[in-house]
DNA sequence: ATTCGTAACGGAAACGTTTGCGTGTTGAGA
DNA sequence: TCTCAACACGCAAACGTTTCCGTTACGAAT
């Protein structure tokens, strides 16, 4: 077992100080050229590598990003979390990984255990429980330690920071739209409970949608679930609930769902119920999984683009990570310019139309 | 912008010693009552908290796992990072992630980026490209390095290190099995190209199922598939590759499939025929995800347990390592008793009844 | 011969901790 | 009054780097 190699090692072995072994590595100027050829060829074949932690103590910067997830066995988070990962590694970072399990309270450990001094900034998305209890004292003091801080998706108007959303009000207005304008009278909307941001943005893009139709939103076209139900373990009550939904409201002729698993589930559903799709009810829902390519029929869904979210995320917080290197400077003057500008980037939806849609 | 205060601050605030600082807030009892309290308090006002890469560096160890998976926008490897981490946290550690994208160069660059100190160990499942190189040296350079590594899944008998996987084997001809129990006289396989472990037990699994029931295997039951068709794109592709091994094997009435997409696409071309599922032909798929329970019909498949997989793995590796705090002695002289017992823990898989089979 | 510039290198601080050891003060026992 | 614990605390090393600031030696210029 073969210890990794110090540079004092390297020192004591060739006989030189510390501080000329790391001059020689850095290929400085002010080390001999024999020296210097000495110490690289040493150094090469101990294969040395500078020790990340030391380092990261020394610069006061780790080069890795923390991401806060509700949920990783869930594709649009796995599918941020490539993006992030792909531009990071690009750009020099390592990213180290916390789950909340929609939490408050885990969200809040993990957040303190890796804001001493194992990251450099966050990009996560805000765990249910915390959008409940409207909570956020935690991320506004990690930012105000000096900690940068991005949101995805999840995202609240509280807090200033990076954000990076899709248009989840427009992706909405655009599928009721698709479904007006193949000739839906009734449509019926699948939907969470309001304290989710994107379940009530999406929300209100239905009711828009409607509006800017001239057609009266019904309440009995609206069904709100409990979000425990999207779990896979209570499948038989939500397909219970939709199809009471179902016949408590024949005249359906349209779905849309804030998610895929409440498409799918409706399709299941309606199938059961002798309906057609897409003849006799058209169905479209929202971020594009794989449940949504294999379903039968394969459903019409509003994407996210969940990688590119990923990347964009990323790109922001490294931009401000580098950023504030030039201005360690701790000039208290300019505060205000830096935090007026925080970027919200808005990742344009998709409608990609397969089977379940006219 | 409030930086996180250190104990040299409060040192000289309370113009005490960091040293008197530190043993206070440890509770040392070296320190008398009263600056204890006052130390303690002020560092609770002050909301103190160890620097973490301070502590990594004087302990020489991060307390923090790499782990390192080809990809992960996939149930299975989220399944297993999610199992992970819960155990990870519950014991103390954090986890960092790498991916490999299957590809071999990326493996060993972050493969290095963090044995340089930024992890105690790793937990990974090796890359395709690597499988087919067979070039194991970065694994064995690590472990030679003192950096423990665990494989789940794809693992390798050349590399002495725990092992978590499942087996594979039993798991297909279990499968395998039922399907001839249920009166499946010609039993195609779908499986992938031969390189990856686990692909070439669950073919082995296969032909033992059919030997042991006295069938004969036939090399035109039998579809090697590309990789790469495995991959969303080409899903059309996948599609008419298996279409075209159906038309030339009408008497099949039974499909194994070495994973989720190969069987429900199995289904759909089946359904396409006008074959029904599962009267004409029955299908059983390998990987319980979540196309297997949203097809239609819902598919039987073998699980493999990736969170079990997980949170052993993560139990494997920091028993090691805190095993390993013990015997930082540098006795040379158990060196092999540690070398001889690495683990291999087998994860019983279960064949999960649903209704593409009788 | 003295000064000076420069090449080539070493010492030490700093990042934030923990901890072994040393040291000063106090009180009690002889 | 002297000695000696016990107590309460400070110093400094160490983890592995980088970097600022010396210091030495030597040749050249004055």
């Amino acid at each position: 077992m073969k210890r990794k190699v110090t540079l004092k090692q390297i020192a004591k072995e060739l006989d030189v100080s510390i501080s000329t072994v790391s001059r020689a590595l850095s290929n400085s100027k002010e080390i001999g050229e024999e020296t210097r050829q000495k110490i690289q060829a040493f150094a090469k074949f101990y294969n040395y590598k500078p020790n990340n932690i030391a380092l990261s103590l020394k610069n006061r910067k780790t080069k890795t990003i923390g991401i806060l997830i509700p949920e990783i066995v869930h594709h649009f988070f796995s599918t941020v979390i490539r993006g992030i990962e792909i531009v990071a590694n690009k750009r020099g970072y390592n990213v180290i990984i916390g789950l909340s399990n929609e939490s408050f309270s885990k969200e809040v450990i993990n957040m303190e255990m890796l804001a001493n001094g194992s990251i450099d900034g966050f990009i996560l998305s805000i765990s249910k429980e915390t959008l409940l209890k409207q909570d956020y004292h935690h991320f506004k003091e990690t930012i105000s330690q000096g900690i940068p801080i991005v949101m995805f998706d999840r995202v609240v108007n509280e807090v200033d920071c990076d954000k990076v959303i899709v248009d989840d009000f427009k992706g909405s207005v655009n599928a009721v739209k698709k479904l007006i304008s193949t000739g839906c009278k009734n449509i019926a909307l699948i939907t969470t409970m309001d304290y989710v941001s994107v379940g009530k943005l999406r929300t209100q893009g239905y009711l828009r949608a409607l509006q800017e139709s001239h057609m009266n939103p019904k309440a009995s076209l609206i069904l709100k679930l409990d979000d425990s139900l999207a779990l896979e373990e209570h499948l038989d009550i939500l397909e219970n609930e939709i199809e009471q939904f179902f016949n408590s409201n024949t005249k359906i002729d349209g779905v849309f769902a804030v998610n895929e698993l409440y498409a799918v589930t409706a399709m299941k559903v309606a199938r059961k119920l002798n309906f057609n799709i897409p003849e006799d009810i058209q169905v479209i829902g929202f971020t594009d999984g794989v449940l949504s390519k294999h379903a039968r029929p394969s459903l019409t869904t509003v994407s996210q683009h969940g990688q590119k979210m990923g990347e964009q995320a990323a790109h922001l917080l490294i931009d401000r990570l580098e950023l504030d290197d030039d201005d360690e400077s701790d000039t208290y003057i300019d505060e205000n310019e830096i935090d007026s500008d925080f970027k919200t980037v808005v990742i344009e939806t998709g409608l990609i139309e397969r089977d379940s849609t006219k």
